[in-house]
DNA sequence: AAAGACAGAATGTTAGGACAAAGTCTTGAC
DNA sequence: GTCAAGACTTTGTCCTAACATTCTGTCTTT
């Protein structure tokens, strides 16, 4: 197969050089234009091809390392993965995931009220007990077939929505106009019977099996900024991750 | 709270410079000598402190960035993260992990041969259907508690264990023991009913839930080295995963 | 013919310097 | 007193350069 990688790099452009080679080979790997065990030109040659110095090429190359798509070895070169590749786990909210996959999202809003924090949100959220938070639950819909349910908490002045506004997207999403940057996240995913409320959301019946996560995120500055505690229909859902050995 | 971080390196020690200053940095974390909001001296001290160049400071710090342990601000510093810090989601076995957090592993080998591949099996391993593989199924427990039921397909010229090596300890040592170096894992987490033979080896009913995970496994060489369909009890077990925006 | 020595090729580590961009704080003008 | 401009601090990006380590294949020797 007559593979050729052709890169390019615009110097005039403010996005990072390797950051543009970086997406460009992540492309060229998802669009299927290198298929697995493509062997890349070494790094230097690379560099020189494009211009680049060797760490800027190299720290390119490693970013598609960390995400487990392509190999190196020592001596030998670097080789793109066999075997399929998938969307990542990424900080990403389950709507725009939904609406990325071809799939139509919806929400319906259950509950949106501020309240005195029991011990076990405060603690999540890293602050008093009785302190007022934000309180939402909400079934998540794809293609009008309920999928999760969703519960959480945010610290009182993060957002304050209306119905609406919920309705219409995602729960970053609204965290982020608010100005409000998630810069990382906790999750614990685990499975358990559905209680008789999720049974009836989800179209199931009590005991099914359901896939929960607890989640709490984090703002740049640190401070906890949701803590969420979510159940999903486990034949529609599920979660990926790729480990790299480093 | 008296902080003050005192780190040292070895330079006649084989082990990267960067490397032995992130383990240090992250056991100061993980011991809690320095506490959530610690701010960090500036990259450039802390390289001169240690007679570092700033990109090997910088790339110890970029480990625990990228680990969800610290936190950068251009203009501002480097932080340690606020909210509990607990073990990552690593590439490493089951067995391990147990041993890790001070439970008694063990293992009860319930199957152990070699058969033609099925056409599921094949696929996820990337070889012609009807090739042979080694099947193991086997049951862990925890304290003497069962804890998950664990089916396993490798290409038949991976290992060839005895019950015995199989009952000592996890599936990846004898891979690793083998001279295979395990290089990165795909899973995937879902949740379902437990079969009627799960629920028995698990100490459930039938229908109950668990927690699924399907695994992935290549060598460096790119060849798919395992596959592999677990299911574990909730109650004992869940899956941790940290997100950092980049 | 088989085993070992050696050279080549590729990635891994480290150094040191320069400038850019973003956030914070001080200073000065109104 | 308030607001804005500018100085300062700190991380972000990029460069050149050198040497170490590991793997592969070849060539020599036995």
């Amino acid at each position: 197969m007559g593979e050729q990688l052709r890169l390019t790099v615009d110097r005039r452009s403010p996005v990072p050089l390797y950051y543009q080679v970086a997406r460009q080979l992540e492309q060229a790997i998802a669009s299927g234009e290198v298929s697995p065990g493509f062997k890349l030109d070494n790094e230097i040659s690379l560099a020189d091809q494009l211009g680049l110095s060797r760490p800027t090429m190299r720290r390119a190359i490693q970013e598609l390392v960390d995400k487990g798509l392509l190999v190196r070895k020592r001596g030998v070169g670097t080789q793109v993965v066999h075997g399929r590749v998938h969307r990542e786990l990424e900080l990403t909210s389950l709507y725009d995931d939904l609406r990325g996959s071809g799939q139509q999202p919806s929400t319906r809003v259950l509950l949106n009220v501020r309240e005195p924090a029991t011990a076990e949100v405060a603690d999540e959220l890293g602050i008093a007990e009785g302190e007022e938070v934000l309180h939402l639950e909400r079934l998540r819909l794809a293609d009008d077939e309920p999928l999760a349910v969703l519960r959480n908490w945010l610290p009182a002045n993060v957002i304050s929505p209306t119905d609406e506004e919920l309705e219409g997207g995602g729960l970053y999403q609204l965290v982020r106009d608010a100005g409000t940057h998630v810069q990382i996240a906790r999750q614990r995913i685990g499975a358990r019977g559905a209680t008789t409320q999720e049974a009836r959301l989800l179209g199931r019946r009590k005991n099914d099996a359901v896939l929960t996560m607890q989640r709490t995120a984090y703002a740049d500055s640190g401070r906890a900024i949701e803590y969420g505690d979510h159940c999903y229909r486990p034949e529609a859902y599920s979660f990926e991750v790729t480990l790299v050995e480093r």
